[in-house]
DNA sequence: CGATTTTGACCAGCGC
DNA sequence: GCGCTGGTCAAAATCG
């Protein structure tokens, strides 16, 4: 399966950070597995991405919950607002692109997906997925459990069913990853790889035995692949907004710091948003894009 | 129409 | 015991 690891990998030392957190969730549960924790950078090629999901790998991961974080920079009641904006009732005028957006921003924001394995039937194989309190660009994704099934094969799985997630083990050398299937234009982005932090924590594993890997990427070691800074590379950009609302690819974090049409006015209840270390994208996304579209928002 | 996602409800562990 | 929080369930909604 996938023994492999990228090979030119820098080592990151994000050990002790990510041994705290883990040891903090493990303390919440009785049932202690082991986990491996995987950092994920998500930059430039997640915003191209069909959305901002966790990384992929070559299991299929069926999202069973979410739930906001507790302290997370990202507040909840940012979390809500979004999911309020999201709600039907609120959104019905919106085109389904700009709903996108806005249910992948909502989502990416300040909550922790949980994903089970979907690849067969009975695997308890699990992933959680959130985003990093101290940099929002980074995900934090948490395997626990183990696979009770081989690695599905690689060259069988279609290519863009690959790129329902943002890419971690993208490796331009890995045996087994459809890199090697991509074209030049996708090659060319592997240059921009989002960087990747793997650790495995080892804990009392209570489950009798790993028949497979947890995660294809190996846990005997830290990986780290660099990638520009997708916010400032971005910032750098020059995007049509309104395109990028139209589109229909959902928007990235990046993409949407390019939401840079603030108005100085509106009410203050995006102001207070501002205050809030991710919100003032939001705010300005909805002060450039929902109050400037007059988007009618009817109570029911 | 099956697979997947969303989301409110529920349950259990933990701290006070 | 109570409230908070993390994790899971399951019905409804959505997607392909």
């Amino acid at each position: 399966m996938d023994g492999s690891l990228p090979p030119k990998l820098d080592t990151e030392v994000t050990e002790s950070e990510l041994k705290s957190e883990t040891e903090t969730q493990a303390s919440k549960r009785r049932k202690v597995v082991q986990k491996t924790v995987v950092r994920v950078k998500t930059g430039e090629n997640a915003g191209k991405l069909k959305n901002e999901g966790p990384p992929s790998d070559f299991w299929s991961w069926r999202k069973y919950g979410q739930k906001p974080i507790k302290g997370s920079p990202y507040p909840r009641f940012t979390f809500f607002l979004f999911n309020f904006l999201c709600s039907k009732e609120l959104v019905l005028q919106l085109s389904l692109s700009i709903r996108r957006n806005l249910k992948f921003l909502g989502s990416s924001m300040a909550c922790r997906g949980y994903y089970k394995c979907s690849t067969s039937k009975g695997c308890s194989a699990k992933k959680q997925v959130e985003r990093c309190r101290t940099d929002a660009s980074m995900l934090i994704i948490t395997y626990t459990s183990s696979h009770n099934h081989p690695c599905p094969d690689v060259h069988s799985i279609n290519l863009t069913q690959q790129f329902k997630e943002p890419e971690i083990q993208e490796s331009e050398d890995h045996p087994t990853t459809p890199k090697q299937e991509q074209p030049q234009e996708e090659k060319e982005e592997t240059q921009n790889q989002p960087t990747v932090t793997v650790t495995t924590i080892d804990e009392d594993v209570s489950e009798d035995q790993f028949h497979y890997l947890q995660s294809p990427i190996s846990c005997t070691q830290d990986i780290m692949i660099n990638q520009e800074d997708p916010f400032t590379e971005n910032l750098e950009k020059d995007h049509d907004t309104l395109s990028l609302l139209l589109d229909e690819e959902p928007l990235s974090y990046p993409n949407l710091m390019t939401f840079s049409t603030p108005k100085s006015e509106e009410n203050d209840f995006f102001d207070e948003l501002e205050e809030l270390p991710t919100s003032s994208v939001f705010s300005s996304f909805m002060r450039s894009n929902l109050f400037d579209e007059r988007i009618p928002v009817v109570p029911s």
